[in-house]
DNA sequence: CACGCGAATGTGAACGCTCACAATTCGCGG
DNA sequence: CCGCGAATTGTGAGCGTTCACATTCGCGTG
């Protein structure tokens, strides 16, 4: 087996400043790999491993990226002396040298907002399936200018893509990044070598299913309690409101902005309560949806008896509520894989043609806030036309 | 927005193996910044920089650690050309270096709840504001050596500390990493150069106030509606909740065990309407305890008329629920805050004592589902011994 | 005016890795 | 037995920084 070779080795030791001598001492056990006591106490490094295993350097370069050209003992012997040194690659010094990351970016918004989270849980996910790495750099809401900051600082650690999860239009200059983009919901204006997009729209109509679901249980029309403007993720739900409407021919009330919290529910809850018309409202968020049902309680509207109401999100909780909550339920999940897959594909392949959706994204769960308007339950349950 | 430009790109080609494309920064204007055609396509280098400030690489180096013994005039100069050539410092490079990344690994649930959300956004928050970037890896539930896998992946990426957030008790061979770690919650058994905890009940007494609500309204004893016992989060509420009741001689009930969602709260709802007896229940988190409340006016009692329900967490939601619960609310960001700078603190300086809690870190909410028990109210609200 | 000292700047060697390019080995047909 | 290509392994040059150590410069002091 292993043919003379250690004598070439000896030899050519011209830089040892931090290689101790061939040290072959104490070695104690650590989950079952042996530590060899280093020789500086510094973590070893391929050059360890290569003196180790009496391979070159490079070799032991090879066999950690799964390159041809090594002979299945050789990668043996590789692999036991970087088992027994604890050795691991240095991501550093490869993204050095690579000028990539194998490390993407995401900008978001600092909330624990049910949606925004389990986006991030579920980008996470797709990302570690590919192998890469997530950098995540929260905005503060309401801060000029801290997109583009949150951007330069991921540039700055390397990440070889940006992520614009739940976009928001700060009216500003438009973002130049020197990676790709991909911005999850409409974008806002970005300068990238490429821009990709998921749309929320693309996996369905949003708030479509809503809507008619609430024309057809017999209301004249929804009302809408949108989210912050400023936030794409609104707008394409309070279009998608009003288009839905548009197409039944119902007339399109004038929106309320709220700003996500069952604050602001609340308050324009209030709001709604006095006009006695409303009979079916639409949130586009859960926890909109619950101040707004508390509102319409305190002022002695019954929900769904007197007022029907949808939310959106399918918050854990909204199946338990009082009522149960009928709310649209997104698929953040599939959401977050399709755009990541987007991006990666372009990232390794340029110039490919994004994936497509594979499947619709919204489904409507109908539960018990929802129900006839009150001048026709006795009536039943009437169809739209 | 459109697609970011394309043309530009045709001249370099040398070099362009690995790189993707050559899409390097190309020319035109950065957010007010001129950028000066690429030499070679590649991103500008501090030797860049340096060439064109007249001065040497060395002192871009200075200038940009912010090191003495730099004249204003060159100073001027380098952040001058910096800017021009859009300069940024290459992560990477000072990362091999250094042998430390100012980067922190986090390792977390993959989970959406609210709890292990805030607690997340508030240790990015946290640690930006002192210059570290974070790198999140979450386990999957229930996947042994998760944990483990997830603490050598964030090691691979060289980071200089990790935090073991909401940890789980997954009853194995202790975690063995060569970074200090911290633990938010009880550590399960960690071998690591230093071993830094917050424990949650260091900011108070946890669910001490809840009980003792409880208990001053009249209620005899107080039941537990726990989270899944793996967690370390759980058994603090848990011991929490039993210390509370022995200092104040109630019989300790068995608690029953959830696993943090709401439906877990409605299942086990509905085993604890059975028993009579029950008149106050504390629920480990806020979602059981809506699930909780459900099952309870599904079987014909009311709260908190009944049975009165204090949740943890308060959840934004948590105000607005008919009826709106009474529940103890966690300072995460305070929690975040004081767990990073212990780590920070011993990183840069190893050795010094712990920074101290500064405050409570608990508030009881009281709002409507707490009250006296039925067999009271009338005689209004009595004292505890 | 030499000397010294501190302020300001430059030098060259790593850091751990990958890559282009040898260098060595082996099998085998001519 | 030579040579040639394919399979294997080695070599040396950086990648952009930082660091220990010069080096230069300006100027007050004996």
């Amino acid at each position: 087996m292993s043919e003379g070779r250690d004598g070439a080795v000896g030899s050519g030791e011209g830089q040892s400043r931090d290689t101790g001598a061939g040290q072959g001492a104490g070695e104690g056990m650590v989950d079952g790999m042996v530590v060899e006591p280093d020789p500086h106490g510094r973590r070893p490094g391929s050059t360890d491993v290569a003196r180790l295993a009496g391979v070159s350097q490079k070799t032991v370069s090879r066999v950690f990226n799964g390159e041809r050209y090594v002979t299945e003992e050789v990668r043996e012997r590789v692999l036991d002396a970087a088992r027994r040194l604890g050795y691991r690659p240095n991501r550093a010094a490869r993204a050095l040298k690579l000028e990539r990351n194998h490390r993407i970016g995401v900008v978001s918004l600092g909330s624990a907002l049910f949606g925004p989270s389990s986006l991030l849980v579920s980008l996470e996910r797709a990302a570690r399936n590919t192998g890469y790495a997530l950098s995540i750099v929260n905005t503060i809401e309401g801060a000029r200018g801290s997109i583009a900051e949150a951007a330069q600082s991921l540039l700055s650690e390397g990440v070889d893509a940006i992520v614009l999860s739940e976009p928001i239009d700060e009216g500003e200059a438009p973002l130049r990044v020197d990676v790709p983009v991909l911005t999850i919901g409409r974008a806002p204006s970005v300068v990238a070598p490429v821009v990709l997009t998921v749309l929320e729209e693309e996996g369905g109509d949003l708030a479509g299913s809503a809507v008619r679901h609430l024309l057809s249980l017999g209301h004249v029309t929804v009302h809408h309690l949108a989210g912050p403007q400023r936030w794409w993720a609104s707008q394409g739900r309070l279009e998608s409101w009003r288009r839905a409407l548009e197409s039944a021919r119902a007339p399109v009330p004038v929106p309320l902005e709220g700003d996500w919290t069952p604050e602001s529910g609340y308050r324009l809850g209030h709001e709604l309560a006095r006009d006695g018309e409303v009979t079916a409202v639409f949130a586009a968020n859960d926890d909109m949806a619950i101040g707004l049902i508390r509102a319409l309680v305190e002022t002695g509207r019954r929900v769904p008896d007197d007022v029907s109401v949808v939310g959106f999100d399918d918050i854990p909780v909204a199946a338990y509520l009082t009522p149960p909550l009928t709310t649209v339920r997104p698929d953040n999940a599939l959401l977050a894989e399709v755009g990541l897959r987007r991006l990666l594909d372009q990232l390794k392949n340029p110039g490919c043609s994004p994936a497509a959706f594979p499947a619709s994204m919204y489904q409507l769960m109908v539960r018990e806030s929802t129900a006839p308007p009150p001048d026709r339950r006795d009536r039943g349950v009437p169809r739209m036309a």
